[in-house]
DNA sequence: TCTGGTTACGTTCCACGTAAACATG
DNA sequence: CATGTTTACGTGGAACGTAACCAGA
């Protein structure tokens, strides 16, 4: 199970073909062609059935594996190099939509550059070395740690915590609420957003069932997200620091208990300005 | 970074020497020596010292990564398998030394084999396939579930819950007390055996600092810890239905609010009798 | 000097590309 | 029939073993 076979029956999967999979990976659809065969009999299972092109259910299962198998080898690779070589040049920064806060924002002296993923996308580039440092937001009971995937041994550091209130359009029969239950809203229509504030996460750290999924947004765009939300097309989670757009009012969410956590996430750090922005970030502050 | 080489650089650092090595794979030292060199050209970086053997500050960090990427290779390959080719042999089950209750024992009848490993050894028994299901225990808060490495997409299951105490041997200044809060034995000495009952996991999940490691016990039998235990050689956490040898005392646990909680470890099991066994042993019932 | 890792070199085998054969919609 | 995968075959390179070389305790 050479990562590199691995590599190309992730691709053949994604798109459906063995002659693209093949120029995008620069082979020859032949070469492509062998190595699944390799692969299906070093297995001894068949993985794929051909025309169309798709998984069979043991493929399928090599395919759940195959993706965290070749992000924890770049990572792998990452650590090594960023433990032999350590870099002097400006941090590169990956953020969640709604991590970056103001006054994180105010902190970033030494950072060069920095990008916009969902959560698991900000830990997958951290773990990968295509960012230094990540800082992620996502719900969580007081004082406990995001559960972030596992992709191989990150540090992740508590930045802050706020109150969470749930946005609701005007005209909405609950707006003029002082505080709100999720309970009361089990039956409401709720935007999905992965990535920004999904759904099934509300779900597992609440423990709360049947939040009905109203419309889904695949995105990072936090503005997009709230138009949508005022515009009546669902509810959505917010940390009580967040803007609000005209139309939007913030009810405090009273229980369960839960709070909006942003954490930091980096590898092994050598000295440098990559560790140092780590240390500006981390330093106690409001919020 | 073929896997291959990842084994080789495994077994290397292990055994400090590339001859020994080098027999234990079935290679010659050359080929060892070449294998390292390979590993350390790609990746451009040199991971280990030689005449002592020992790792580099990068060697360690390829250390840290190769263990689980290896585990999951394994798992990978083990849910191929098993997808492709359902066992109808008896279920083979792993289970942590505190987890089989006498319940739990009635209801194993569709199991041929059955071995102790640590926690983490039997997740990880399970991912390779080297086990159908795996038992494995630990301390939460109530209905939180135990958290467990992350070597793959694995189902964890709620088994049982219940209250914990402190075993104290007879004599002990406390061992009369109705109940006690781990604050109050912050200062007294703790036994820790890593895989049983680890002071690791107690602290994680209590979120206490401070308990004094005294002895270290290794080893999965609960029957030997005990013993150290009555012989006052520290104190131990255990579900509230152990049984105690004479000379311990258990003193209910009143906080902070935890509980001991067993939970079934599986893959995705195609129907077999590793499938109906773990259905027999989440039916809910008593404890 | 002896133990143990490295380097040189020859052989084998594997992986890829070219091109022809083949299957399927 | 056309598109797209498999198979046949030849070549280059990678990986291993043997053996000579070299460095450190």
């Amino acid at each position: 199970m050479d990562p590199h076979l691995l590599r190309t029956f992730v691709c053949v999967v994604r798109t459906r073909s063995f002659s693209d999979a093949a120029v995008r990976l620069g082979y020859t659809q032949s070469a492509v062609s062998q190595q699944i065969a390799a692969l299906e009999s070093d297995l001894g299972v068949s993985l794929l059935r051909r025309r169309p092109v798709a998984p069979t259910e043991a493929g399928r299962r090599l395919l759940e594996h195959a993706e965290p198998l070749l992000l924890r080898l770049d990572a792998a690779r990452a650590d090594v190099l960023r433990a032999a070589r350590p870099s002097h040049r400006p941090a590169v920064l990956a953020v969640s939509p709604l991590a970056l806060t103001p006054r994180l924002a105010g902190l970033l002296d030494g950072a060069g550059a920095i990008h916009t993923a969902g959560r698991d996308g900000v830990v997958a580039e951290v773990a990968a070395g295509r960012a230094d440092l990540g800082v992620v937001d996502g719900l969580a009971a007081p004082s406990d740690p995001l559960d972030l995937p596992d992709v191989g041994p990150l540090a992740t550091v508590r930045i802050a915590e706020q109150d969470l209130v749930v946005a609701l359009p005007d005209g909405h029969p609950l707006a003029g609420r002082a505080g709100l239950r999720l309970g009361d809203l089990a039956d409401a229509l709720w935007l999905d957003a992965p990535g920004i504030a999904g759904l099934a996460h509300v779900r597992a750290v609440a423990r709360v069932d049947g939040l009905r999924p109203g419309m889904v947004y695949h995105g990072c765009d936090v503005r997009t997200l709230l138009t949508l939300a005022a515009a009546g097309r669902g509810l959505v989670v917010l940390p009580a620091s967040a803007e609000l757009p005209r139309g939007l009012t913030g009810v405090p969410l009273t229980g369960p208990r839960l709070v909006h956590r942003i954490e930091l996430v980096h590898a092994h750090l050598p000295p440098g300005p990559a560790r140092d922005l780590a240390a500006a970030l981390t330093r106690p502050g409001p919020g």
